[in-house]
RNA sequence: AGGGGUGUAGCCAAGCGGUAAGGCACUAGACUUUGACUCUAGCAUGCGUAGGUUCAAAUCCUGCCACCCCUGCCA
């Protein structure tokens, strides 16, 4: 444990844990990670996990990853495989990796029986029309069923033949005797055990028979002995079914304690299993890790650091209260860290030839800083030679105002290497610039300028031995703007043809510095001026292709 | 006889009876061999709304309004 005293708490999350701690309700705080393993983890599923494993942390517990199935018509065994790198990815370590159902159907399936025997669970045989018909509405009681006060024996017998795989799928459930009139629908005898002859990936055809979701998470966190069972607010009104089954199934106290926080909303971001599915088998993605998807492994592609989505998610605080946050939140994060950890190169994306007219040695030896944020990152070579190459944006016949970059007859800093200065124009036929010849002031070299010259501005460029072809991957949002809830859209009929964007994936070359011919997939560089840029898991010995993360900040584009 | 939640700036969000923190975004400006980073300044006479209590209310009380969730043998 560690000493509260020491602890400030950050949210209200934390406040209700330091309560329950110092009244002694509790004395530990473990949390769990529990995904059904039928789909890939996306960034509201971060939060969530972030959540439980930060406060766990915080005050000295640990967190379990808990596979939830419950539902073998759901489920594939490859998605919780994945489950343990992505956690492991995002820099979370679970203390134990449990599998519910390998590990607690059998004692799940003695607690019915015994809710049976304490005459709080009957089998009833209404089909599921029958069941929802006599729920009653948001306004209106339910009906009892009328297999509800059958005899306690014999709902003992059929339960048992419902395990022995005697009926077929549907024919009966097992329901909890709580209460029909209460105005929680959740209440009113929810079915917690259900028939389906279903192969399960990891039980096989052991059993024939599943617990629902509502009777097996919070047995789940008891058995495992979670403290708090932090979940997204719409399980606000399964709470207290939650805590009944602690009472009349578990029957020890304290209770573990569920503790609901709103979930998170990305502007203009498509999630949706359903969707992304449907993107990804029309082919109209990469894949499942395309760098336009917001799943982990699409935002890991992209380039987006564990880091960046774990500050984001901590800083934008943890309330009850729903919200939609603007991507540019996000995005402040992604470059915060990435700003912190790239190593800088120089890379033209848009190649303007520049002939050195006065230099005719063989091409220099120039030196350029990892970082110049970070002392440490050490220095990189590079070359100055006759034939270089810049932006062609880098370059203006009639500048626009402000202009900092090269202009016929003006100054321009070439990065870490020479001023130089733009003599000439060379067209080519059909009026389209060739090339510009411009003269390099020897004096004015990088750390040792004694020209008296001021250059306006500094630009980024590769010399023409020094530079290698690289492919350049560039997103935008697969969405149009004007879908701020795509998902929202979708769920309204909104068809999904209407909402994507058109052309969201640019590919193009680019000329950049060889020592970028070291990089390995996920390997994370800012190109200078440009952007933060990594190594996709596509390149080839022959064929580097970067993704671009994200561009830097350029507030004289903007103007 | 519906219940459970949530409303503080464009977007998040502190605040817990003593006179509206902070971040994102945005706008100016400084610095800069990345128009990045960093730095400085600006950005709610008002907290969904109407009343009430109080010397004092975003905070307490009452009414109202808006939005979200709940009628799976999904989780």
């Amino acid at each position: 444990m560690v000493n509260l005293d020491e602890i400030t708490p950050t949210n209200f999350i934390e406040e209700e844990i330091i309560k329950d701690l110092k009244n002694g309700v509790n004395t530990e705080v473990i949390t769990r990670c529990p995904p059904e393993p039928s789909g890939y983890w996306h960034i509201g599923h971060c939060k969530a996990w972030i959540i439980n494993f930060e406060t766990a942390k915080k005050f000295g517990g640990y967190t379990n990853l808990r596979m939830d199935d419950t539902n073998p018509t759901k489920e594939d065994g490859d998605f919780a495989n994945s489950y343990v790198d992505d956690l492991r990815w995002l820099g979370y370590e679970p203390k134990n990796v449990i599998y519910a159902s390998e590990q607690y159907f059998d004692i799940m399936y003695k607690m019915a029986e015994q809710l049976i025997l304490d005459g709080k669970a009957y089998v009833c045989e209404l089909s599921a029309d029958e069941i929802n018909a006599t729920r009653g509405t948001l306004t209106t009681i339910g009906t009892p069923s009328p297999y509800r006060d059958r005899p306690v024996d014999e709902s003992l017998r059929l339960f048992r033949e419902m395990k022995e795989g005697k009926y077929p799928d549907g024919k009966m459930t097992l329901r909890a005797k709580i209460d029909m009139s209460n105005p929680n629908i959740c209440m009113r005898d929810p079915v917690i055990y259900r028939i389906m002859h279903v192969n399960h990936y990891k039980t096989g055809d052991k059993w024939c028979i599943y617990p629902m979701y509502d009777f097996a998470h919070p047995i789940e966190d008891a058995l495992e002995g979670v403290t708090y069972s932090l979940c997204d607010i719409n399980f606000e009104n399964n709470r207290p079914l939650y805590n009944w089954f602690i009472d009349n199934v578990w029957k020890r106290y304290p209770r573990p304690r569920q503790i609901e926080f709103a979930k998170l909303n990305l502007e203009n971001v498509l999630l949706g299993k359903r969707y992304l599915k449907a993107l990804v088998n029309e082919g109209k993605v990469l894949g499942w890790d395309d760098p336009r998807f917001y799943t982990i492994v699409g935002m890991r592609r992209r380039g987006i650091t564990a880091q960046a989505i774990k500050n984001f998610v901590m800083n934008n605080g943890i309330t009850k209260a729903e919200s939609i946050i603007p991507l540019s939140a996000l995005e402040y994060y992604i470059r915060e860290d990435l700003n912190k950890i790239t190593t800088r190169a120089m890379v033209v994306l848009d190649p303007l030839k520049v002939v050195i007219t006065n230099y005719d040695a063989e091409p220099m030896e120039i030196e350029i800083d990892n970082n110049p944020n970070d002392e440490n990152a050490g220095k990189h070579k590079a070359r100055f030679g006759k034939i270089i190459y810049i932006e062609k944006d880098d370059f203006a016949i009639t500048p626009p105002p402000k202009y900092n970059r090269l202009t016929l007859g003006g100054v321009v800093r070439l990065k870490d290497a020479f001023i130089i200065k733009c003599t000439d124009v060379i067209y080519k036929e059909n009026g389209e610039i060739d090339y510009i010849t411009a003269e390099y002031i020897p004096s004015s070299r990088s750390g040792n300028d004694t020209s008296g010259i001021k250059a306006k501005g500094t630009i980024h460029f590769v010399e023409e031995s020094n530079a290698f072809p690289i492919t350049i991957r560039e997103f935008d949002n697969l969405t149009k703007p004007e879908y701020l809830e795509p998902n929202k859209a979708l769920a309204d009929g909104v068809p999904i043809d209407e909402i994507l964007a058109e052309n969201t994936l640019h590919e193009s070359t680019a000329l950049a510095e060889k020592f970028l011919q070291n990089a390995k997939p996920e390997d994370k560089f800012q190109f200078m001026r440009k952007g933060f840029y990594t190594l996709d898991k596509d390149s080839t010995e022959n064929n580097y292709i970067f993704n671009k993360t994200i561009s830097l900040k350029d507030t004289f584009n903007k103007k």
